[in-house]
DNA sequence: ATGAAAGCGCTAACAT
DNA sequence: ATGTTAGCGCTTTCAT
């Protein structure tokens, strides 16, 4: 039925060591049987079987990938990232949603881990003991992309997100010297810490005074934009500007204040976070820290090929650059 | 090194048969002596092999999904419902972009079945013999997605393009009786030749004669919507509304208006497709064509389940409702 | 340059 | 209920 190597060996008269050969593009091969091997191959039409390659050579040239969501934005940019230098090293990948869900993320990685995937790229929100553990039991090299571990333990591709941050707020203090609100995700999440810190950095220079109240918790959704400028348009004391941790929620943050009738930026300024294509999609659009998701992707892919190639690795937390984009929903 | 289920059968004084069957949920097991092996699967730290387990038994648990661009916000709506309903049934997916690139196309086809994928789900443009053929090599299932085969050999998973652009089309005629202009994207995709049908089918029937000038091609993108309603702006005879085969491309053409000094819908009414999520996060918000991305991902993910289990299949050709959702963008 | 043979880790009859 | 035994289709020494 199916066609296999010792097939294609009887046929072309050959050993299926021979076939193996040239299938694998070893040059131990006289040219005229190659040349007849490879005609055997394609008249039987003799597909290898990668399944039982991988079995035999340990290696599947497969990687597996998990992601909170890949309908986001955000990760689909990123997840292209990947897939792109993954195929420009042969490689395929594996890709499973987690939705930060930590017992899904636990299996997703066993399950992987089962299917002899070469490597795994990670990302999520937060990185337990339990998930280092995890991946102890894994002979083959991990990366977390746009992914925190406090410990620093696991190979990573980021950004500086305190810094990136900080330079946000900064700008957003220049213009306008108050405390500008925050919205944000789930304190949970080490990056969402570490641009809370950048943030509050940039007001004790300025010598701004704290206030709670101004930080309002969201879950990066549009709709939870709107919630969450509502929610500050009620205080008491109106901030004059937003930094908001991801554009899709600064969207909403936009159009909640535009709809209820508010100016941006001459009543808010809004800044957002992650250069999304939606940054441009909206007017006025939005200025924004520039996080470069699919260099992030491609990046950490390449590293991981590096381990699992067993090379050299010069720097195993790689931080990438971030820039300040202004554009015209700040003054 | 690696644990084995022979070093488990060892430990546990058992044959590897006995441990196959515990490991498989096998009933023919007496619970003492299941109880024994899965205590030493514990302390061994023992992970079976999908590798071996695919190459023994033929399965592989795995189905290879084709994508044009999981980055583009259709695209990875309907890969995430591909996903859940994979997971739903165990299965894990390889995912690949195409980019619609016909070789790149059957290329992935190919590896995909090197991987001895039990089942395909393809999403692209244009579906040519070669596809087919190719398709043909294999033995497992294949099953396409927002993807229109006009043979209608392949199973598939659609809504009805034609009757959908009908509708918007009308809805726009009925509230300006003149021809809307048409953004669409290549004319080599089945599915923009459905839709324009659809287009061309509500204006004969209002007796609007057609005039060729208003159809410009786009290439889906925020960037490529902008241009067109440039090019609509400097018509002779200006439409008073535009229909957009793209949500995304449709934002571009009301905040290209826009720029320009136009009022959507007063100006122009515009009409896009798809209801992505950039459709309420656009002011006016966008009138647009329903087409349920997420369930054709997840039917078309059930329907490959059904005949990788070689369930009855009552229709090969499932086509999805549609509906049109009327908001600010158009009169 | 080519071949022979031993696995890789598991499933699936078949036997008991 | 449990064990024995062939493979699954390939890679990889080791010979020659």
């Amino acid at each position: 039925m199916t066609v296999t190597i010792y097939d294609v060996a009887r046929e072309a008269n050959v050993s299926m060591a021979t076939v193996s050969r040239v299938v694998n593009g070893n040059p131990n091969v006289k040219p005229t049987t190659r040349k007849k091997v490879l005609a055997t191959i394609e008249q039987l039409g003799y597909r290898p079987n990668a399944v039982a390659r991988g079995l035999a050579s340990k290696k599947t040239t497969t990687v597996g990938a998990i992601i909170p969501d890949i309908s986001s934005i955000f990760f689909s940019e990123l997840a292209r990232g990947i897939e792109d230098i993954a195929t420009m090293y042969k490689y395929n990948v594996i890709l499973s949603n987690s939705d930060q869900n930590k017992d899904k993320e636990l299996t997703l990685i066993n399950t992987m881990l089962e299917k002899q995937v070469d490597g795994i790229l990670f990302m999520g929100g937060t990185i337990t003991e339990d998930h280092i553990n995890q991946f102890k039991t894994a002979n083959v090299p991990v990366v977390l992309a746009a992914t925190y571990d406090d410990t620093k333990e696991m190979a990573s591709v980021n950004i500086d997100y305190e810094e990136a941050a900080y330079e946000a707020t900064k700008h957003l203090i220049e213009k306008e010297p108050n405390q500008p609100a925050f919205v944000t995700g789930s304190e949970e999440t080490s990056i969402n810490r570490y641009k809370f810190n950048g943030y509050k950095r940039a007001l004790e220079e300025a010598n701004i005074s704290f206030n709670e109240s101004l930080v309002v918790e969201g879950d990066y959704s549009y709709d939870s934009g709107i919630e969450a400028v509502k929610q500050i348009i009620e205080l008491q004391e109106k901030p004059s500007s937003i930094f908001v941790v991801s554009d899709e929620m600064a969207l909403g943050v936009i159009h909640g204040a535009q709809d209820m009738g508010y100016k941006v930026p001459e009543d808010f300024q809004v800044f957002g976070f992650n250069n999304t294509r939606l940054a441009t999609m909206i007017r006025p659009t939005l200025s924004t820290v520039v996080q470069p998701m699919y260099d992030i992707g491609a990046v950490a892919m390449r590293l991981l090929t590096k381990y699992m190639n067993k090379e050299e690795v010069a720097e195993k937390n790689v931080v990438l650059p971030h820039r300040i984009e202004i554009r015209d929903s700040t003054l």
